[in-house]
DNA sequence: GCTGCAGTTGCAACGACTCGCATTTGCAAC
DNA sequence: GTTGCAAATGCGAGTCGTTGCAACTGCAGC
C-alpha cells in the first residue's frame, strides 16, 4: 500500500520508530481526507485494527503533532479534530450562532504572524485556527 | 459584600436567575485577579462553600463563558483557565519551548479582526487568545 | 406571603483524554 | 541471525469535564 509505504518514510525521517501502530493510525488520518476525531478515528482503528489500544492513538496523535505531521483543533465540537498536514495551510471561521464552518485564508493569521515576528521576536505557530464569532447571514437575522 | 452585589447585579442585567452558587463561584473568578483553572476553583470552594457541587462550577463557568461575563482559554495546560471579563483586554503569546508566557497587545488580533469583518462580513470573538510559539530566546538556542 | 413553573442544582454515571508501569518491540550494532 | 536497549505498547486506574434526571429553588404573578 503506498500509503503506508509513505507514512513509514515520513515516520523514519522525522527520526520515529517505525511501528505497525502508527502507521495504520496515520495512515487512518491521511486518508480521513477532512478533519476527524480522536474517538472516531479509534472506532474505525477497533473495526480495521481491533489490537490497538485506544491509549496508543492519542499518544501517537499527539506526537505527530508535536511533530508537525498533523494539525490539532479545536473546533468547539468539545473534542479535538485532527488533520494531515498538507500543502494547502488553511484555518476556519465557526459561527457560533448556526455553526456554519468557512474555511479561511492563510493570509489573514500569516499578516499577523509577520508583525510578531517583526516588533517582537515572537516565531507563532499559526498552522490551523478555528475562530469563533458571528457570520454574515447570522448578524443580519439580530 | 460589593463583589457579591456587583456579581448579583451583572447576572441579573444577563437575564439570568441569581443563585448563591453562582455568585459565589463568579465572585472567586473575579477574586482571582488571574487566570484560574476549574479544578483550582472547585478546591477552593469546597473550603469556602462545600455544598457547591463541581459539576455546577462547570456549568456556571460555561454559561458564564456564554454571556461573555468570564473568558475560557486554553493556555497549554490541560485544563482550561478561566478569567473575568474586565477593561483591559489582552492576549497571550505561550513558547512551547520554555513555557513562559507573555501577554499581548490587542491591535495584533484586533486589526485582524477589522479585516474578517471589512472583508468576509465575520464578527469575530477574539476576546482572549493564546499562541503557541517558540519565542525569542529559545530560537538563538536552536 | 403563597403558588406554580421554568430553570438550577447535586448526584451518579459517563465520555474524552492522560498517566504509571510491566511487557513488548524496532532497530542499531555486532 | 542474535542481542541489548530505549522507546512503544496495552492495560487499568485516574483526571478533567459532561450529561441525565429527580429534587430544589428563584422569582413573576397573584
Amino acid at each position: 500500500m503506498a500509503c503506508e509505504n509513505e507514512t513509514a518514510v515520513v515516520l523514519r525521517e522525522a527520526g520515529q520508530k517505525v511501528t505497525p501502530q502508527r502507521v495504520h493510525i496515520l495512515c487512518e488520518v491521511r486518508h480521513a481526507g477532512v478533519h476527524i476525531t480522536a474517538s472516531r478515528l479509534i472506532d474505525e482503528l477497533r473495526v480495521s485494527h481491533p489490537f490497538i489500544d485506544a491509549s496508543t492513538v492519542y499518544r501517537t496523535l499527539a506526537s505527530a503533532a508535536d511533530l508537525g505531521l498533523v494539525y490539532e483543533t479545536d473546533m468547539g465540537s468539545g473534542e479535538s479534530e485532527f488533520e494531515w498536514v498538507g500543502k494547502d495551510r488553511h484555518h476556519h471561521l465557526i459561527c457560533r450562532s448556526c455553526g456554519d464552518v468557512e474555511s479561511l485564508d492563510n493570509s489573514y493569521l500569516d499578516g499577523m504572524a509577520t508583525l510578531l515576528y517583526e516588533e517582537a521576536g515572537f516565531q507563532a505557530d499559526l498552522g490551523h485556527f478555528a475562530i469563533f464569532g458571528v457570520c454574515k447571514g447570522c448578524q443580519t437575522k439580530a
